[in-house]
DNA sequence: CGGGTTACCTGACGGC
DNA sequence: TGCCGTCAGGTAACCC
């Protein structure tokens, strides 16, 4: 259920463990598929790699290893955990890819749904799910990149925010807190969103995403149990899932609707 | 083509 | 209790 915050936490933690660099003793895949088919052929050929560096791109985690690197994208339930030598930890049904490592340990992913994707490449950037992303958020983003992507676009400015050829990472709570935050309603056509509003947009898509990764950080140190489980940015949610309870801004009810098909939170007296 | 809708999959929860 | 409908933080195929 990861947005750009929780990947980035994730990413964090599995640094921390990764940090020495160890060897891949193997892969072990326990189904040949999640969302897509496991490159079971990659996973054997990657005994004995080193794990060098563990890197971000949108919601993906890249592991570069000195052979290739593994793509790891946590779905919507997706999650890595650390299981310490010698420790017991049972496998369950959802503990879908077991990264045995050489000193004993064990990365183990757990995803219930299967909409997460585990793959490997030689290069990410020309990879098919990361050569076409948009640009990070926290990185070089610009209001003229956004002016420019959201030219001409009649989807609701919400749908654009969550489309990642226009900007990576924000998904479906941190699109409602953004714009929020902002004082634009979701459901105004992008292409309308004036050049002022889109400046606001991308100052607090940006406040709301570091202030959840600084949030999310906090989660690292019970990273060996689940990740998620402690949702330290929940408590501070402005909108998202608080349909009824009156807007902290102005005491209006807070309203849900859908779009895109996906539950979205706003206060009709402070967004326009 | 750009846009919304649906599908993928399992589990949790509320209403009856 | 159990069954059923709905919903869940993501993506991408599909259809007009």
């Amino acid at each position: 259920m990861p947005e750009l915050p929780e990947v980035e936490t994730v990413k964090r933690g599995l640094e921390q463990v990764l940090a020495k660099q160890p060897k891949i003793a193997r892969i072990e895949a326990r189904r040949k598929d999640l969302r897509d088919p496991l490159p079971l052929k990659r996973f054997r050929e990657m005994t004995g790699a080193r794990i060098l560096e563990i890197r971000r791109r949108a919601k993906y985690l890249v592991w570069k290893t000195d052979h290739g690197y593994l793509l790891s994208h946590l779905g919507m339930t997706g999650t890595w955990r650390v299981v310490e030598k010698s420790a017991n930890d049972d496998l369950g049904p959802h503990d879908h890819v077991v990264i045995h490592l050489e000193d004993g340990r064990r990365l183990i992913y757990r995803d219930p749904r299967r909409f997460g994707v585990l793959d490997w490449t030689h290069d990410p950037a020309k990879h098919a799910k990361i050569k076409d992303l948009g640009p990070e958020p926290l990185e070089e983003w610009s209001a003229v990149d956004l002016a420019e992507a959201l030219r001409g676009r009649k989807s609701s400015v919400k749908a654009a925010l969550m489309d990642a050829s226009v900007v990576v990472g924000v998904g479906n709570i941190y699109a409602s807190e953004a714009l929020f935050r902002a004082g634009v309603r979701p459901n105004r056509r992008a292409d309308r969103v004036k050049s002022r509003e889109l400046d606001a947009l991308i100052f607090h898509v940006r406040a709301v995403l570091r202030e959840a990764i600084e949030a999310g950080g906090s989660t690292i140190s019970d990273f060996a149990g689940e990740w998620g489980q402690e949702g330290a940015f929940q408590g501070q949610f402005k909108v998202y899932d608080r349909a009824g309870e009156p807007c902290s801004t102005c005491g209006e009810k807070i309203r849900r609707t859908v779009i895109v098909g996906r539950s979205t939170f706003w206060c009709a007296k402070c967004q326009k």
